[in-house]
DNA sequence: CCTTTCAGATACTGATCAGTATTCGGATAC
DNA sequence: GTATCCGAATACTGATCAGTATCTGAAAGG
């Protein structure tokens, strides 16, 4: 285990910035985004602040790389998969919801969670990263069906758009009021709530 | 306008009190709650941090007795009216959406609205602000059908505490949203997805 | 009036932290 | 093997801030 390694320099540096990284998530979330300091989050690493400041301009930088690394890792690129697969909608949601609830009660989600939230907070004040999360958050709108309104509910018949940003809603939002009590708001209400919304339409036109 | 009143100490006392809570609801929304001070928020509102000090047990002790001053203040009452009075619950849920929006809408709600969610987070990492924060935002639960959920709506078929729960869930993830781009979620959409939740059930038991 | 009281002002302390300047040591290049 | 380079460690600076200890002036009370 504690085999010195031998490693080049380049090896090196990208192994310690993706220790940064995930030090950073851990500890952004745990001390929140104004309460973490640099300096815990290299000690988390295992490095100093100087590693920090050798491989980020600061800590705003910091901050939006954790995201987008997190948003492009495997996490993302699953539910991603789920969501496009040219599976039936009806199943599609279930599935959909039963990953949610899953995720919502690994604790690995939550550090997430938190600081989704703190961010999109941060955004609000500072204009600079609220256009680059915005970016994140909304990637390039499709056109058409949103893939988790079955045709024939009345979540379809919106926009894609507005499906999405319903959907977002309720997502961020309940993962909020998950980590706050889930006693109150435990993750299976999400499948009952994501039910609702893609009902099958009482049809009188 | 400049006319120096002359006050009783205790009359005194409680509008420095009050302009404190005023004046911390500013602050703490603009600056987030980590990166408020005692002393920005004593002279937002023209006093200095002994008054603060001399009123409130901490910071702590301050950022709740703000959330308690508004939850229970006008805005809240007005929504409580609304959702109480023995009006038809149709245009009882148009109107609450109506009214929803155009707070979003006017800037005083912002303030109030970043303060919930980031006191929200930092419930989460504090257990004792965190049981505090959950009696305010559920309070003692009601029975039987949701005031917002009209009778035939899918949602009246949930408890009270879920379907509580689900417009909780959807009211401060849309919220965050609005503040975060409203250009990508405007607040007109809360009455879309309101209309969604209680549109009358497609009945086939 | 003159004394007491106390809300709030002022002054201070200790701690934390972002960011910078400098140094160090192992990898790289020759 | 020696010189160079550069990523990270270390040391330092200036600023901020929560909380405390002390002081002050005006209202309360006689």
């Amino acid at each position: 285990m504690a085999v010195a390694e031998r490693l080049t320099r380049q090896e090196r540096r990208e192994h310690n910035r993706l220790k940064l990284l995930e030090a950073a998530e851990k500890v952004f979330a745990e001390r929140g985004i104004q309460g973490a300091s640099i300096d815990e989050v290299a000690a988390e690493a295992g490095l100093t602040k100087g590693a920090v400041y050798s491989n980020f301009a600061g800590k705003e930088e910091l901050l939006l790389e954790v995201m987008r690394y997190r948003l492009h890792g495997e996490a993302q690129a699953q539910a991603d998969r789920l969501l496009h697969s040219g599976r039936d909608s009806g199943e599609l949601v279930e599935e959909f919801a039963r990953y949610w609830a899953e995720r919502a009660r690994a604790g690995d989600q939550e550090a997430f969670a938190q600081m989704t939230v703190e961010l999109m907070i941060h955004a609000t004040r500072n204009p600079a990263v609220r256009e680059q999360l915005v970016d994140l958050v909304f990637p390039p709108a499709s056109e058409g069906r949103h893939p988790l309104s079955p045709p024939g509910s009345a979540l379809a018949e919106l926009p894609y758009a507005q499906a999405d940003a319903i959907l977002k809603s309720l997502d961020i939002g309940m993962r909020l009021l998950v980590l706050l009590a889930p006693e109150r708001c435990p993750p299976e209400l999400f499948a009952t709530a994501l039910g609702l919304l893609t009902a099958p339409r009482s049809d009188h036109p």
